[in-house]
DNA sequence: CGACTTTGACCGGCGC
DNA sequence: GCGCCGGTCAAAGTCG
């Protein structure tokens, strides 16, 4: 096959757009380790409580220090005293010799004023100085923090993958897998975690990526992409497609040329095969969008081009499939189909990670929809009790929004899927400082609870065993799903605490809410062609939905 | 004329 | 093995 040619060019702008690595984790480590650093070794998501807490400190200490000022500076008769006391710099003395100099010549009757006056200053001065000090305090902890952080975050991967060497070697045979993909399950779990330690490069990985995936043998799960492999080579596409493909080229050649730049730390193929099953899981990973709207297609930012529509079983309305066109080699692509029991509900099914540069207004769904298929695929990570193995027909609820934040499982590929409809609010509100109203009512402490514009239900196809469960979830759309139970265990406890955390993380709360505050901007009918880059797809989707829409 | 959509055909996976 | 189904391709058509 040509694929293995050329195309491949490097994906130099790769994920730019992803989410730093920082954004996974960051609540468990605080909780678990807290103590770390002088803030409590917290996560990103926990500096900004922290360091208001810190700050208070720092201003109590600041207010005693200007009281101190002002009572030395009254009590002594000389000021330079005063000085000496509270600043304990040399920034007073240029100034403050020429206060002295001019208290000393002068011979006004408001010297008392005067001296009042210079005691102001030194009391600023020093206030500015505790205010430069508090400051660098301030970044110190911050780095600190950070490179807490970091080493917590390295020390829970490792012992991930430590944990699930462990039980790989003790009872590989024992692990449930109701699908029969033990060894490709195992081997995800090994992955996942570098997926937390670092979102970018993984999301990159996956993008080049799903690289060592489309290589020679693998297991049954990539059935799929050997197919389109298969597809490819059989149809000798030259240009998109193969591009697209020199996604799955980059992978083959890392194989045959030997072993990746990209995946250094496998040492052996299986880790490589390993690193494949997790980058093709990966890519799989889906994120769906359920928004009503009744434009065709809801302007997220980016350009589509259409490559095909049929008719989905099960539902009258056609199924639409897009393809990014922003940059050539974009594997990205999406699904569009209106509900079949509601068609006024527009679900917009994304696959993939963007390998270019995101205009803002495609930042926030990018992100989106790469941070949930990240926290989606992260909940593959190895559970003690196997019951995150069965993961593939079970459906939790995320436990940032009882009731409505659902995880379900089902269907060949790991979904998640935000649910805009049960927020009939959304539609109405486009507040751009919609971050800051966090969606989920239950997460912990970073969020303020008071606002319920945003409840998106967020239905997952997944492994998502760890998250709590409830049975008062409306059934997902695909097949019939049982709830599962949090697994009790203490090794799943950790699983479920990084991925609480995750799902906790303010950062993919911000981009999801973000995301969302986009979707709604643009799937409100008079937003619908707002989107400047979607310029003749959208108009044209519209006029094709809106027909869809009437004769189905 | 280029970009994009439409649409029938094709392919592989999967269930029976 | 067969047929269904989801997903993709690519030639033809459409539009600005």
């Amino acid at each position: 096959m040509d694929n293995g040619g050329g195309g491949g060019g490097g994906r130099p702008l790769s994920d730019n757009h992803s989410y730093p690595s920082a954004f996974c984790f960051s609540k468990p480590f605080k909780m678990d380790d807290g103590g770390g650093g002088s803030v409590g070794g917290g996560g990103v998501s926990s500096l900004i409580p922290n360091r208001r807490i810190n700050e208070m400190d720092f201003f109590a200490q600041k207010e005693t220090a200007k009281v101190d000022v002002k009572r030395e500076a009254t009590a002594h008769d000389g000021l330079a005293q005063g000085f000496h006391i509270n600043t304990g710099l040399n920034l007073h003395l240029a100034s403050g010799g020429s206060e002295k100099s001019s208290v000393d010549g002068g011979t006004s009757p408001s010297n008392k004023e005067k001296l009042n006056m210079s005691d102001k200053m030194v009391g600023l001065r020093a206030e500015l100085e505790n205010m430069n000090k508090e400051n660098k305090q301030l970044r110190a902890m911050l780095s600190q923090v950070n490179n807490n952080y970091s080493a917590l975050q390295m020390h829970v991967v490792t012992l991930m993958q430590r944990q699930h060497n462990r039980r790989a070697e003790i009872s590989p045979a024992n692990e449930v897998n109701t699908e029969g993909k033990v060894g490709e399950r195992s081997r995800n779990e090994t992955i996942v975690p570098r997926q937390f330690m670092d979102l970018g490069r993984a999301s990159m990985a996956e993008k080049d990526e799903s690289s060592p995936s489309w290589s020679g043998s693998r297991s049954p799960q990539t059935n799929e992409d050997a197919s389109m492999e298969s597809r490819r080579r059989k149809t000798g596409s030259t240009s998109n497609e193969n591009k697209d493909g020199g996604r799955e080229e980059s992978p083959d050649q890392s194989l045959q040329g030997g072993l990746p730049n990209k995946v250094p730390k496998f040492n052996c193929s299986q880790d490589v095969e390993q690193a494949s099953e997790a980058m093709s899981m990966m890519r799989k990973a889906r994120v769906s969008v359920r928004a009503r709207s009744e434009a065709s297609m809801i302007s997220d930012g980016c350009q589509w081009r259409k490559y095909g529509q049929k008719m989905a079983k099960g539902n009258p309305c056609p199924r639409a499939y897009y393809r990014c066109t922003m940059a050539t080699a974009c594997p990205v692509r999406k699904q569009v189909q209106r509900s079949a029991e509601d068609r006024t509900v527009l679900i917009t099914t994304y696959e993939g990670h963007h390998n270019h540069p995101l205009p803002p207004a495609a930042m926030a769904m990018a992100s989106t929809t790469s941070a949930a298929a990240t926290m989606l695929l992260s909940g593959s990570m190895p559970s003690p009790d196997g019951i995150m193995n069965s993961s593939f027909h079970s459906r939790t609820m995320f436990p940032c929004s009882p009731g409505l934040a659902t995880i379900s499982a089902s269907a060949p590929f790991p979904t998640i899927t935000l649910d805009l409809t049960h927020s009939p609010n959304l539609l109405q509100h486009q507040r751009p400082n919609a971050q800051f109203h966090v969606p989920f009512q239950n997460l912990p402490q970073n969020f303020a609870p008071g606002s319920h514009a945003f409840n998106p239900v967020l239905h997952s196809q997944s492994k998502f065993s760890a998250l709590q469960s409830s049975p008062e979830i409306q059934p997902p759309q695909v097949g019939t799903e049982q709830v599962l139970k949090p697994s009790s265990s203490s090794s799943s406890d950790t699983v479920t605490a990084a991925t609480a955390a995750i799902t906790a993380d303010p950062n993919f709360t911000a981009a999801l809410v973000a995301a969302i505050t986009s979707i709604i901007g643009n799937v409100h009918p008079n937003n619908s062609s707002n989107s400047s880059t979607n310029t003749r797809s959208s108009n044209v989707d519209n006029t094709i939905g809106k027909s869809n829409f009437v004769d189905n």
